[in-house]
DNA sequence: AGATCAGCTTGACACTGTCAAGCCAGTGCG
DNA sequence: CGCACTGGCTTGACAGTGTCAAGCTGATCT
């Protein structure tokens, strides 16, 4: 009667599901199952506990992540400032639409970071910021691409692009102008 | 016979405790009351549950993280440019030193973000980081802070500030460098 | 046909936050 | 002086969580 032949697949997408919903305090190992259809101790047996299923999650989160960055860039056209700033918006457009997934893949400290899932897309997503950096780097070391890449993750986690800045700051200056203020030469 | 007349300030301290040693998982109420040597019902007399509890701690921990910026600030002399990465520095110490309570105060979802006890101290430190850029700002609005902000943040939450970067960086380079390329005019 | 076994269920346990009720000392009022 | 009251705490209960042990079941393999 079944539709899934993979039960795996059904928990994580429903684990997704709940992230996306209600935040993380709403992603848990029972309702996933719930969700699913399946009986509560059914994903101990697909994941190791909940770690496993937020590093299940954080690993395809990651893969999204990186064609986000992607199709960004490849949208933003030719000029290396414009394919730069394209990416940078892409990655504050998932950082927005997926907040979820965001503080899964980056704070978390439920997620397994040594698992071996998590390194290829992770490494996908910060070679296309890399590579969008090179036209503007002046030194030998990575030092501008650790630059914008702290940029972009700062703004994005502070909360500046979201419609209602936080803290002290009535509107924040727009990403583009801040950008700028790092890649004047 | 006890000590502590003021039970709501041991509560507290013993939830600081407690996030210091074990992380945001080991941060509970039952342990914090126990810790303070009360049932565990007893918090609930002094915060609005759990989050209640999170948001002093939250609230606390931005005035001990306003001191750290002033501290270090005052601490690197009178050069413009000392004074802007001594206070970077305070910000990327406090992060390592105390990542449960930075994590607390910049991303948990738990703690109320429209408490009135939580914007002075906040606000604090932003005025502390505002005035040191102040002497870089080429722009009126404040497009150079919110770059500086954002750098130093998400240089502290990608962690690379700590021993040991993640992903793919081996070794990441030292955020006197990095903040370099934001200023270089 | 019979054994094997991965995948799932059932049931239990400790732990969590939260609520309702009660206890108890200190305070103010009649 | 006596008494009601109230704030601070305890006790006990409840639902929900992750996790483990045991058992069932149906497909596969020999």
């Amino acid at each position: 009667m079944s539709e899934t032949p993979n039960l795996r697949n059904a928990l994580i997408q429903a684990g997704m599901d709940l992230l996306a919903e209600g935040g993380t305090a709403a992603l848990t190992l029972r309702q996933a199952a719930l969700r699913a259809g399946v009986s509560h101790a059914a994903p101990a047996h697909h994941f190791n506990g909940l770690p496993g299923l937020l590093t299940a999650i954080a690993a395809r989160a990651f893969q999204t992540f990186a064609d986000t960055l992607h199709t960004a860039r490849d949208a933003a056209g030719q000029d290396p400032r414009a394919r730069l700033l394209g990416t940078c918006q892409g990655y504050l457009s998932f950082a927005v639409r997926h907040s979820g997934l965001f503080q899964l893949m980056f704070v978390s400290a439920e997620v397994d970071r040594s698992d071996p899932a998590l390194a290829p897309a992770a490494l996908q997503s910060y070679q296309i910021l890399s590579e969008a950096c090179r036209p503007f780097a002046t030194h030998a070391d990575e030092r501008l691409e650790v630059a914008v890449w702290s940029l972009v993750h700062g703004y994005a986690s502070l909360g500046f692009s979201s419609p209602t800045p936080p803290g002290p700051m009535h509107q924040a200056p727009p990403f583009a102008d801040v950008l700028d203020e790092l890649l004047r030469a």
